[in-house]
DNA sequence: TTTGCAACAAACCATACGGTCTTTTTAATG
DNA sequence: CATTAAAAAGACCGTATGGTTTGTTGCAAA
């Protein structure tokens, strides 16, 4: 009984070092054994658990990328008090951790969406499927602000949900380059700047 | 006295091609041999006129990539007028091109800094300068905007321009899920709004 | 026409990769 | 202690890669 136990504590602990390699190489310039040599386990142990190494990749999605991006930025906007504060406490720490996290340049998301676009569909679509659950869920968000008078009516909430991905994406990448507390300085402020200019005047 | 001519003439048609195939695969998940079969050349013309595939890159980078950036991005916005109005019709038109070329998905200068991150120095120092000089160049048009009365004097110049290259970088990596028309649309609305919070009230 | 070199062709090499297969170790159960 | 199946080891295979080398073609200058 004890054994599905290991089992999966082996798996995961397969699946959060092979994260961090493929982050920081790449999925494609990282090999199965580059992996294996990081956790001192054999090729019979990666492919006793997984089938294939996309399909590791594919789990680590399901299982770590995804859990990553809802409890960062999904998670903390379901709140009911005014939306642009929730949402500048919300990039704000986001990018607090980056800025501490040398191992969390870039975005996860974006990252990987640029480095298997046109090459594997499937996995594309998983990614996306993140992405459209964060945009949703910043729609949502925004909606609520209306009706609960913090937000002006006349703001096209999806315009603002993609143009808010869009920034906050960007600004990770513009990140690696180093510089991140500056960089996180600017772009908050400018954030702060651009949410006067949804929100209900008083 | 001709023959430089043509070596010329086929290293551009290699660096053409070879830049269509990395941008759409991936530089490490392209060979050589990918790049020659496109070409219809073989591995002796290629290590004939470059020493390494990096070194290919890196020509790719300096003599096209910089250019493309440069017209599309850099050179638009160093006229006298509204800096907003300039960099409203350049963000605009730059991201037209990108909605009717399927092969123009995602921005080259963020697709590959994503990919080399970590793993080649050499190639993300040259991207990044290539980014540094967009930034100046943002920099200065806001600045010249600041006294030609265009720009809010208090306006923060450098934090602007990030908060744009941000904006721009993210939209750009958004528009390879599809739908690229409506999400600049989107992008282009907003973006005016946010220009509102920086310009001279009258 | 002959020479010489630029330009390319293509066989070849060492290495590294994803994945398979057989064998050994580990640990729970009787 | 013996049994058994899960878990892991590691040698092995086919293929693809970046790069080298040797050979061939074509054209300009003598």
């Amino acid at each position: 009984m004890e054994k599905n136990l290991k089992r999966m504590a082996t798996m995961q602990r397969m699946q959060s070092v092979g994260l961090a390699i493929f982050y920081k190489r790449g999925y494609y310039d990282t090999s199965v054994d580059d992996v294996l040599k990081e956790l001192s386990l054999s090729k019979g142990a990666f492919y006793y658990h997984f089938k294939s190494k996309e399909e590791f990749f594919i789990s680590i999605v399901q299982n770590i990328i995804f859990q990553k991006v809802y409890s960062e930025l999904i998670a903390p906007i379901e709140g009911l008090e005014d939306p642009t504060f929730i949402l500048d406490k919300c990039f704000d720490s986001a990018l607090e951790t980056t800025e501490h996290n040398d191992l969390d340049n870039g975005f996860v998301l974006s990252n990987f969406i640029t480095e298997f676009n046109g090459k594997n569909p499937a996995i594309i679509k998983l990614l996306n499927e993140i992405l459209r659950v964060w945009e949703v869920n910043l729609i949502t968000c925004l909606q609520k602000g209306k009706t609960d008078g913090y937000i002006n009516r006349h703001v096209d909430s999806e315009a603002v949900a993609s143009y808010l991905m869009s920034s906050y994406i960007g600004v990770r990448l513009l990140m690696v380059e180093g510089n991140a507390k500056l960089l996180r300085y600017k772009f908050m402020q400018q954030l702060r700047s651009y949410f006067k200019t949804i929100i209900v005047k008083r």
